[in-house]
DNA sequence: AATCAGTGCAACCGCTTGGTT
DNA sequence: AAACCAAGCGGTTGCACTGAT
């Protein structure tokens, strides 16, 4: 089977050689690629437009950066991908200079192994003993992220530490969220919140949490990011005010820095069970 | 020296998306 | 609304290279 946007031309295909090369860079550089589908006749070579987009993109753009990768780098798609899983095009964007064929063959040959390495299911980010457990019980899954497991929680955890566990939840849970933010979904984090105080037998201290919920439910938090800078906006649609302002001093001193649009986290979001090193750890 | 397995990377394939007619 | 096309995307393949035997 041949290529179905050249099946009337002979093209070769397979490696591209120096001289291939050249004339591509240099028909790009001085008229720009235009249609992609013209370029080869254009450039004078026996390849699919397909094919001279994907060297131009891949290789022979100037403002690629080749080498290896550096632990920073390895970081950010690490991070990038707990959140937005195998999205390799969304993820080479925090990533000047690399692609996302780059950054998938990366991950593929190198972090992948890494993660398994150090008992981290690649998939999940989940350690896979934990991946692997029976005893959970699924409560809600918004996921439209096929690697995203569904949201689960380990109850025999959540008897005996609920605000560990439920911390650990909205962990997971934020997870799937922002694995769909970018299609705008909401996550209804009122019902997680509800559900996950239902697991738990109520206390004094729950119960203050639990006013903490109902005046964090009411919050709208904006997250917006441009070029200059980052921040989060708190505005609220009624309850306790002060108590909003002042879980919104004590928990969103976190960045948001994988997201590249503005978004507006939904009603409910509760960043009450999150302390900073959670919300860094979520983020990051 | 020859062979083989493992690895990394470049390129390809097929599907999806978005725009145009 | 349907058909078509170009571009984008993620998964997969092919091949050169390297190290072990």
């Amino acid at each position: 089977m041949g290529h179905h946007c050249c099946s009337k031309q002979k093209v070769k295909r397979g490696l591209w050689s120096p001289e291939e090369d050249e004339k591509l860079v240099r028909h790009i550089t001085s008229y720009g690629h235009g249609c992609w589908s013209s370029v080869p006749k254009l450039a004078g070579l026996q390849r699919c437009g397909k094919s001279c987009r994907l060297r131009w993109i891949n290789y022979l753009r100037p403002d690629l950066k080749r080498g290896s990768f550096n632990e920073q780098e390895e970081r950010t798609i690490i991070d990038v991908h707990r959140i937005l899983g195998n999205r390799w095009a969304q993820i080479a964007k925090h990533l000047p200079g690399r692609t996302d064929n780059e950054v998938k063959n990366f991950w593929n040959s190198c972090i992948k192994k890494k993660l398994i390495a150090q008992g981290l299911d690649p998939n999940t980010h989940n350690l896979l003993s934990l991946s692997s457990s029976t005893n959970k019980r699924s409560i809600s899954s918004t996921s439209a992220s096929s690697h995203q497991q569904p949201f689960t929680v380990d109850t025999t955890a959540a008897a005996a530490a609920p605000v560990v566990s439920a911390a650990a939840s909205l962990h997971g849970q934020f997870n799937s969220a922002a694995a769909v933010l970018n299609e705008s979904s909401c996550i209804d984090w009122a019902a997680v919140t509800q559900q996950l105080l239902a697991l738990g037998q109520e206390s004094e201290q729950q119960q203050q949490q639990q006013r903490q919920h109902e005046a964090a439910a009411a919050c709208v938090y904006k997250y917006k990011a441009d070029d200059d800078e980052d921040e989060v906006v708190l505005s609220s649609t009624g309850g306790d005010q002060q108590l909003q302002q002042e879980l919104f001093d004590a928990t969103c001193h976190f960045d948001f820095p994988f997201l590249d649009s503005a978004f507006i986290a939904p009603q409910g979001f509760n960043p009450m069970v999150m302390d900073d090193a959670l919300a860094w750890d979520i983020v990051n």
